[in-house]
DNA sequence: ATTATCTATAGATCTATAGATAATGC
DNA sequence: ATTATCTATAGATCTATAGATAATGC
């Protein structure tokens, strides 16, 4: 029954990593502590050794999520000769839209976020920063100090396109907005005022 | 104990209308039926007289917030000379910001959303085609066939910053976004591509 | 001996239904 | 007689705790 102590270390990471999955397919609210420790493998009784409450994992699940999206996109980045478009392409894709399990925690949780406690909404805060430092730095240079302003904006406008598009009952035109977003975003970071 | 037929269907409203800011304040699963009928005035068991189901409620309240949300839009327009920088600033304010239950659905319910069932997301993707008409007809008249896209890319930048402004811990951070994407949607919308 | 995980359970809450009550509507 | 709403309850599920079990760690 006992495991060993890395075991348990690692157990506790597949909680971690399996809640950030789930939480964002199914809401904070959407999924239980039986659940969350089943997609794990593990039995509901064991979840208060391991955290302080549900509240601490969705906090702990949630810097997870964004560490990992933070991540993508400097992997994605880092394969393409056009870095910003590569990760804009990304994220405005119809893959990305489907995937909100493993897709950005903004987007699979933005509403359901901004009524948590700060104890949850602190991972977003940091993870919020940390891509617009990403954005901050892949957007072309141009203006120089409306730099982070625009990625405030392009952060914004593709966070608000993947949400609404994954509402949409009419795929047709869910896509003509994944589409219509990325033309603009690349239309705001590219240039400097006109273009 | 029973009412007239006309209060009855007054209650009905009551209901329709307690449920679309409490689903837009704690989500459509942070919120059971017992404190919707409450909120009416009325008691749990009157529920399913009324009501096919929550999920029918939810479907109904939020095609209710999505009406009051076009009405309201409307009605700022109409009070002003400069009837699109009316609305963007009424929906990129810190009082929108703060009155998640009564402002826009599409903020304060967007991740919760589409996890719903085709019943829901319905009336949102009715909600979303009629912001989407407002704001045509709302952006300065410019390059014509670009119109309605230019709405689509305002809608999102305009839903995704309330939503992550909402997330967010640091307010001088939170209320500098908003600002940021105010100066955005105008520069998006005015003139025709320099400006 | 310690402890990671298990089974079991408390107590609250959830959606949905059943049947009682008392007022309307004919 | 009909029916809008009420009280009461079924049965499932939720978070959190208690104590048993069996393996690790000293």
């Amino acid at each position: 029954m006992r495991v060993s102590r890395a075991q348990a270390e690692a157990n506790r990471e597949t909680v971690i990593n399996v809640a950030s999955r789930l939480f964002r397919e199914h809401g904070f609210d959407g999924i239980g502590l039986k659940d969350l420790m089943k997609g794990a493998g593990l039995t509901q009784g064991g979840f208060y050794k391991q955290f302080r409450s549900k509240d601490d994992l969705a906090a702990l699940a949630s810097g997870r999520a964004m560490e990992s999206a933070i991540r993508r996109w400097s992997r994605v980045a880092a394969g393409s000769s056009d870095p910003f478009g590569a990760v804009v392409g990304m994220y405005l894709s119809t893959g990305h839209q489907e995937e909100k399990g493993d897709g950005c925690p903004l987007a699979a949780l933005g509403s359901d976020a901004a009524r948590q406690s700060e104890e949850v909404r602190a991972p977003f805060q940091n993870g919020i920063e940390a891509h617009l430092q990403v954005l901050d730095e892949l957007i072309p240079a141009s203006d120089g100090t409306k730099q982070y302003e625009k990625a405030m904006v392009v952060l914004s406008l593709m966070v608000g396109a993947v949400t609404i598009s994954r509402i949409m009952t009419d795929q047709a035109m869910s896509e003509r907005l994944l589409e219509t977003a990325a033309d603009a975003v690349k239309h705001i970071a590219g240039g400097t005022e006109e273009e």
